[in-house]
DNA sequence: TTAGTTATGAAATAAAATTTCATTTTTATG
DNA sequence: CATAAAAATGAAATTTTATTTCATAACTAA
């Protein structure tokens, strides 16, 4: 993808004149985005058509593309890249590549994610009877944090990280009901017993998980979120990350249907904690 | 500095026709970098020398210097502004707003951060003989994840959202043990109560935190993390993944300090799930 | 050598960006 | 609320820049 990667790698499939635009190119790149066609042209000695189909001959559409190209590839690298963490970075370092990395995932999941999908999720969750939210480890915090979104909203909904509860829940679950069931590896089994259980009671089950696990065959719809998760520390990072972003734009997407009137409700539910708070002095 | 941020920045600077263009400009930059200045008039139904004039605008030399700039930016570090969630989005619309606002928060609250007091915070946790995670509301989430990954490393970890609970532990705390406070608006009463008691039974008082607050002048180090919240759906967001992302960091910043021997044991925590989990085929 | 192929640049053409300038819109002031 | 001054805007002209065409030159293989 780096163009000058490109250049120095077709550097002998170019013919003689060719090369002379190329190695002036790669001896001074950031002056040579600035430069027109026909600067370019006499500081290599040769004329323009040559600098012309230079650029062609990289896949480019012509000049002004070429310089796009390469404007980008100076531009430092390929940033937001899921970058692993070593055993002798400083604190510097390894705070830069988890933020990098978290929002290198959180691109992989919003490119993941079906449209359509969130929006017949919105659907059936403004619809719902009941909202359950249901997760364990570290998508109990996700499940958890779902119900603090839309307890605001003022429609029932419960949420358990416990297996039992889950079951129990589960098992009085009926048509009109909803039931959201999280895990990044769709394998853990009481989850997907829980789901099961819904299913067979006519709930609609939404999973938020990986496709084609046991859990996702449970599911009504699913919400897959892909993630690069590095798995060098055992921890669960950006999955919870994605998986809460994806709970972010349920909310949303719940409080665009319902209507700005519905959204003045936020506001005082929002207000309501304000005597708990000490005041600003602004 | 990156030129969508300044387009952001300078809106209420732009006449009404510029900032036309700079709407078109935000809402696809990479179509933009593939248009011309006839193109991107017609686009933004303004004239021309309109969209010449805003690129000057922008300290550019001219509409090509200016894609040159945006392709770079966009290249670069930050595609990411924080974009507002409007009345009319589709779901992809709402979907990609909230994923890259999410994402430019955590590009934000990165650059916000201290290493030197993460490092510092990681020393004091790696000694810690106790450590106590304590948020409300959306910062329980925070403080719930916390000890999922506190817990692994098999070290006394506590937990509470409960603002009677949070007391009492706070007043059983001493010397040696790390009490974690976090709370985005930094007024909530009862946690700066309960990081005062803590401060007074001689436990280091971590802050995850914005700076300058009631919270923060009670706390030996503040961690502070500034997101630009969007507080149009008067719901926290972007705070509370930014917080998710800093205890990854202080996680990580635990597990390097301790060696790689201890992370022999993650492994085992991990492995530890298995029978609970359906096998993978593959 | 020479016929064929490929590479190259001068000139013509096309495309794109910028400037100029007249008109419209907005703002400030009596 | 009228009116002058300033600012914003776009049509058209101009300039700059890029691309195409085509004739010629430089290779290549027999």
């Amino acid at each position: 993808m780096n163009i000058l990667e490109k250049i120095t790698n077709e550097l002998d499939t170019l013919s003689k004149s060719e090369r002379k635009v190329a190695e002036v190119i790669l001896s001074s790149p950031s002056t040579v985005i600035h430069s027109s066609i026909a600067a370019l042209a006499k500081q290599a000695n040769i004329s323009e058509p040559t600098v012309n189909r230079f650029c062609r001959r990289l896949d480019t559409k012509g000049y002004p593309d070429f310089k796009l190209h390469l404007a980008q590839s100076l531009a430092n690298g390929t940033p937001y890249v899921n970058r692993h963490v070593d055993e002798n970075d400083t604190a510097e370092d390894y705070t830069a590549k988890i933020f990098e990395s978290t929002m290198a995932s959180l691109e992989l999941a919003r490119k993941s994610l079906d449209p359509s999908l969130i929006n017949r999720s919105v659907d059936v969750l403004t619809q719902a009877n009941k909202i359950s939210f249901f997760g364990l480890g570290a998508s109990a915090i996700v499940a958890h944090d779902a119900q603090n979104k839309f307890f605001r909203f003022n429609v029932p909904v419960v949420y358990f990280d416990d297996i039992l509860m889950q079951r129990m829940s589960a098992i009085n679950s009926c048509q009109g009901d909803v039931v959201i069931v999280i895990s990044h590896t769709g394998r853990t089994k009481s989850l997907v017993e829980v789901a099961s259980l819904a299913k067979e009671n006519d709930a609609t089950v939404i999973g938020i998980t990986t496709k084609d696990t046991p859990l996702a065959k449970e599911c009504s719809i699913v919400l897959s979120v892909d993630v690069a998760e590095d798995t060098d520390l055992y921890m669960p990072m950006s999955s919870r990350i994605a998986q809460l972003a994806l709970i972010d734009v349920l909310a949303t997407g719940f409080t665009l249907r319902r209507g700005s009137k519905f959204r003045d409700n936020l506001k005082k539910v929002k207000d309501s904690l304000r005597s708990s708070r000490f005041d600003r002095k602004d």
